[in-house]
DNA sequence: GCCGTTTTCGGCCCGACTGTTTTCAGTCG
């Protein structure tokens, strides 16, 4: 069981413990856990396996043992109890925004409602407004939430909500100048669940008003004098917070989350007198309120350096920050060059000019051409002689510019069903640089999966191992494979594993790039573009990078072009 | 249920907005 799915029980668990009527402490106490079981960045079945449950903070005797359970008998007997002891249909409701537990809970018992479609014909016949404590408002809310579902955990792509923020910042910067993203946006997480806007001004309430007017915006959910949460695009949630210029710091440490981070955060102010709100830090001894212009401030009142958001993950970043052992984590302006790239030689939109002048424009020192290999059928792959004849017109290129810029040859040559190479070892041989990746038989079994990869890596001809989990966020999941085996051998062969910068993919993931860089496995940050248009794309990798606390000594392009070839060849060993 | 610069017991982060309420519960982040 992978870490997502023991977290998405213990969520369960707290929402059926919640229903139940359990005290406040204890459900919290599941939710937290939860949080910290998504985010760990060790395997969580492989620490119980060890008996290392407690080190996830949060975990007592009491939910080591629940996980224990799940792990060894694939249920969790209070949760399985839990269920059978509620009304049918309950998990469900919770589904719908707006429905939590206590309304999931009354909906079932009290109307006999089951399924969604029971709940919606319960309210055109009148039977929920005559609830206690209901009424039409939220009768007709919940209507028009089960007709345009607007999914609690259906999370937006960090690729599509980025540009939606950029517009509505765009729209609002007249009025609110100093606007900006918040929120999980701004921790550059690989999908958002609802895009978080904030600035300040002399008059909040105005500049909330000028936002649910705007003309992109659908509807309303909630409008108040210092926030409002509209749906733009018929889809999108945005939310937009307005304070006064003196809170800035204030209100942009809180709103950038997360949330954990925060609860940490103001756990540790209390423990020194401290109150911690988007307004100020008060003194609880004194009653004073201290606002603060900058997020610094914030994190110095409590004794703290600043944390970069991408850390801000709620697990041990505050102890980190406390040892002073923050890392000095990789910036874009770090990267000396791109290497993974494709032109109109095979599924790429541009000439080879065209990018080469792109990525000199970008400031790289060096860029690699690495069109796909012959088997993708689909993506115009190269035979052996059209590669040949493109590294001869890559050579070429650069030395008629004469600039100083140099264009790799390379490939993006296929890891077969076996583990085997689409192109021959003379061929591998004549390339800068080879990305070797998986595009067919991806829903080969684990052991299968992670031998194939690991035959790969051990052709001392490939350097990068390209989007490894072959996963497209939010459409394709990522392929089975055991990735404390694969990065040993990345590890052992000396072969670097690709953070895949394409929106779609963030390809490796954070948690994993993470134990990556724990493991001392190399890793480079690549663009993926398929049109010049994407090159810019690398900022969302960089992302990935830092939330993986990477410095720039762990990824291998942010080193200038010789050292970056002496280190690529080293990662070919000979067998 | 978890946890410890007062603590192995008694605490446990903070606030906005909505809808249905005469003071607050539920939901959300």
């Amino acid at each position: 069981m992978n870490n997502e799915q023991i977290a998405g029980v213990l969520r369960q668990m707290a929402d059926l413990l919640e229903m139940k009527g359990e005290v406040r402490f204890k459900v919290v106490a599941f939710q937290k856990v939860a949080r910290a079981v998504a985010y760990a960045t060790d395997d969580v079945e492989q620490l119980a396996s060890e008996g290392r449950l407690k080190e996830i903070p949060g975990v007592g005797k009491g939910i080591a043992s629940k996980i224990d359970e799940l792990l060894s008998t694939g249920r969790i007997e209070e949760h399985d109890r839990l269920v059978a002891d509620l009304p049918d249909g309950v998990l469900l409701m919770l589904d719908v925004s707006g429905i939590g537990p206590k309304t999931a809970y009354r909906i079932c018992d009290e109307l006999g409602v089951s399924t969604l479609e029971g709940l919606q014909n319960a309210i055109l016949a009148g039977r929920l407004e005559v609830l206690p404590g209901m009424g039409k408002k939220t009768a007709e809310n919940i209507l028009r939430r089960l007709y345009r579902p607007i999914a609690k955990d259906g999370r937006i792509p960090l690729g599509k909500a980025l540009p939606i923020a950029e517009r509505v910042c765009e729209a609002m910067r007249p009025l609110v100048p100093n606007v900006t993203e918040a929120g999980s946006l701004r921790r550059l997480e690989e999908t958002v669940g609802d895009i978080d806007i904030l600035g300040t001004s002399d008059d909040p309430a105005g500049a909330i008003e000028a936002f649910v007017r705007l003309p992109f915006v659908d509807e309303v959910l909630a409008h108040g004098p210092t926030k409002a949460s509209v749906i733009v695009d018929d889809a999108y949630q945005v939310d937009l917070r307005i304070v006064e210029h003196e809170s800035f710091g204030n209100l942009l440490q809180h709103f950038s989350g997360s949330k954990e981070h925060n609860v940490i955060l103001r756990e540790r102010a209390r423990r020194m007198g401290l109150s911690v709100n988007e307004y100020g830090i008060t003194d609880l001894a004194t009653g004073k309120v201290e606002r603060h212009t900058t997020e610094e401030e914030v994190y110095q009142r409590l004794g703290l350096p600043w944390i970069p958001p991408e850390l801000r993950w709620g697990t041990d970043e505050i102890e980190l920050a406390e040892q002073g052992r923050l890392p000095t984590l990789v910036a874009l302006g770090d990267l000396k060059g791109d290497l993974h790239c494709h032109s109109e030689w095979s599924d790429g939109r541009d000439s080879l000019e065209t990018v080469r002048e792109h990525a000199r424009a970008q400031g790289y020192e060096y860029l690699a051409i690495t069109d796909h290999s012959s088997g993708r059928g689909v993506a115009n792959g190269l035979t052996v002689d059209r590669l040949m004849e493109q590294v001869e017109r890559v050579h070429d290129l650069d030395r008629k510019a004469d600039d100083g810029f140099r264009l790799l040859a390379g490939s993006e040559v296929d890891i077969r069903a076996d583990g085997s190479l689409d192109f021959p070892d003379e061929a591998l041989e004549r390339l800068d640089v080879v990305v070797a990746s998986i595009h067919s038989a991806m829903t080969q079994d684990r052991e299968r999966m992670t031998a194939r990869i690991i035959t790969a890596m051990e052709n001392p001809h490939v350097h990068v191992i390209g989007h490894l989990t072959a996963r497209h966020i939010g459409d394709r999941p990522p392929v089975e494979l055991d990735i404390d085996a694969i990065l040993a051998a990345a590890q052992r062969t000396g072969t670097a594993i690709e953070i895949n910068a394409s929106p779609e993919r963030l390809d490796l993931k954070d948690t994993y790039v993470r134990r990556a860089r724990q493991l001392g496995v190399r890793l480079v940050v690549s663009s993926d573009a398929h049109s010049v248009l994407h090159l810019p794309g690398l900022r969302f990798g960089v992302g990935v990078a830092r939330r993986g606390m990477c410095e720039a000594g762990d990824i291998l392009n942010t080193r200038p072009l010789l050292e970056l070839l002496a280190a690529l060849k080293g990662a070919a060993p000979s067998p």
